[in-house]
RNA sequence: GGGUCAGUGCCCGAGCGGCCAAUGGGAUCUGGCUGUAAACCAGACGGCUUUGCCUACGGGGGUUCAAAUCCCUCCUGGCCCA
């Protein structure tokens, strides 16, 4: 299969300089970089696409680099941002380089065995940090006129803006990321950039800047950008409206797992190609069960097992499997204890005094030291409502919850809403 | 540095002396219907020892019986001028 074709069916192609950069790929032998911005110490959902282009790259035959943004993360990139971010710390940003390394390795091969086509990491910090002023405005201002930077997409849409301004630092932000492209070229002889259409205006830059000093042409290319049905981005969780990560300690795999399975019909087609590497007519029997028979979520399913697998390994997507079902089709009481403990291994959990539990304690109490309300009004709220549950039992806000409800006589499966659980054990 | 406009709950944004814990929209949450979906419907959405009290409308101070609303000052931001 070559990469071109294996693009195009997926859809991964937004916008490109070139058309020939499909089947230079595919030929094999090109050096491409991605940039990840090192805001946090995890990637997410948001950045899988991007680790998978690179991952089909390379398996492909090409020489993937991935550079985090140790530099320009002390800047911010202002692109469609609405307000300017904080700025982050040196040592900050260099413990989330560090974070987003070892995620990477899970993707693509840095091993020196996989030869001419060895994945590279860089950090830009090492020329950022070390060019001169003069020197970078020199070499690099030169060559670019305010006119088209202003012109730019990306800061139209904030200097439109009569509340917010832009920074000159934000405003600087394409030149250190041209320049990027430019140190790559030279380096390691990297001839293409690849990155979110977000970033097209950025990749520009890059790609004139390079012609502007060497002569040569390298190429951008972009992928598309993954919406919801109702065009909010995707990627992040509806239960806390935070990123959906890919470190396992801000994001269980039992969560990674329950996202991707509580996918909208919608989105599946687009997500099994964007994030997952089965083969086309898999995919395309998927689509068909999703359009036939939509109540199985076999896509769902099959999604969330490939990229859990992917990201965490294949047995914590199987036990990750497991656990749904055992919550959310099996009585809950009736599972053993070692079943009960690995099922609800994922969700917080906290130790009472067997003292206190045989005098039992009151609803709200519960709620708020178990960290499911946040205060004793919310939890009386999510009472009142009908929206708790010990062992899977609605419970009423009147009622304390005491020793007689503990399963295996420790252990307390306390649910608010849908699927926000909280493990009581009874010392 | 000068002028001017603005800063309200998670976000946007009304209110411009008492009827304000503060209209409205979005987000979020809970319930219902479903397929652990979407859409849709209903409700909730500062805290507490909850017929009441406390804390809040950028910070501090003041006027007043009473201030998110008026005055002073400081901070922050937009725009214009230098």
């Amino acid at each position: 299969m070559k990469l071109r074709d294996d693009w195009d069916f997926r859809g991964l192609a937004h916008q490109a300089t070139s058309e020939t950069v499909l089947d230079r790929l595919s030929a094999g032998g090109v050096t491409a970089y991605i940039g990840f911005d090192p805001t946090a110490p995890s990637l997410h959902l948001g950045s899988l696409l991007q680790l998978c282009n690179l991952r089909r790259l390379q398996m492909a035959g090409n020489r993937p680099i991935v550079l985090a943004g140790g530099g320009t993360g002390l800047i911010g990139d202002p692109s469609f941002k609405a307000v300017e971010r904080p700025l982050l710390t040196k040592e900050h940003l260099e413990a989330n380089v560090e974070g987003i390394r070892l995620q990477m390795s899970r993707f693509l091969d840095f091993s020196p065995s996989a030869g001419a086509n060895q994945a590279l990491l860089l950090d830009n910090a090492q020329w950022l940090t070390t060019i001169s002023l003069t020197e970078f405005l020199r070499d690099v201002g030169k060559h670019f006129t305010v006119n088209q930077m202003i012109a730019k997409e990306t800061v139209k849409s904030r200097l439109d803006r009569d509340d917010v301004g832009l920074s000159f630092t934000e405003f600087s932000y394409m030149l250190l990321q041209a320049y990027d492209f430019l140190r790559l070229h030279l380096d390691q002889g990297c001839t293409l950039q690849l990155g979110g259409s977000d970033q097209w205006g950025n990749i520009t830059m890059g790609t004139e800047l390079v012609r502007k000093i060497t002569g040569a042409t390298v190429d951008g290319l972009t992928s598309p950008l993954l919406l919801r049905a109702n065009g909010e981005k995707f990627g992040k969780s509806d239960i806390s409206n935070e990123h959906v990560w890919l470190d396992a300690s801000l994001t269980s795999p039992f969560a990674l797992h329950q996202f991707l399975l509580n996918a909208e019909d919608e989105m599946t087609p687009a997500l099994l190609r964007f994030f997952t590497f089965l083969d086309h007519t898999t995919i395309q029997e998927l689509d068909e069960s999703t359009s036939t028979s939509p109540q199985q979520r076999r896509a769902q399913h099959a999604l969330a097992n490939e990229v859990v697998s992917l990201v965490h390994g294949v047995d914590a997507a199987k036990s990750a499997e497991r656990a749904g079902e055992a919550l959310f089709a099996e009585s809950i009481a009736e599972l053993d204890e070692a079943t009960l403990l690995q099922v609800t291994a994922d969700a917080p959990s906290s130790t009472f005094a067997r003292d206190e539990l045989r005098a039992g304690i009151d609803a709200p109490e519960l709620l708020v030291r178990c960290e499911l309300a946040s205060s004793k009004a919310e939890a009386r709220r999510f009472l009142e409502q009908g929206g708790v549950y010990v062992n899977n039992v609605r419970i009423d806000g009147d009622t304390p919850v005491d020793l007689t409800q503990a399963l295996h006589d420790r252990y307390l499966v306390v649910r608010r809403g849908r699927r926000q659980l909280h493990l009581v054990v009874v010392a």
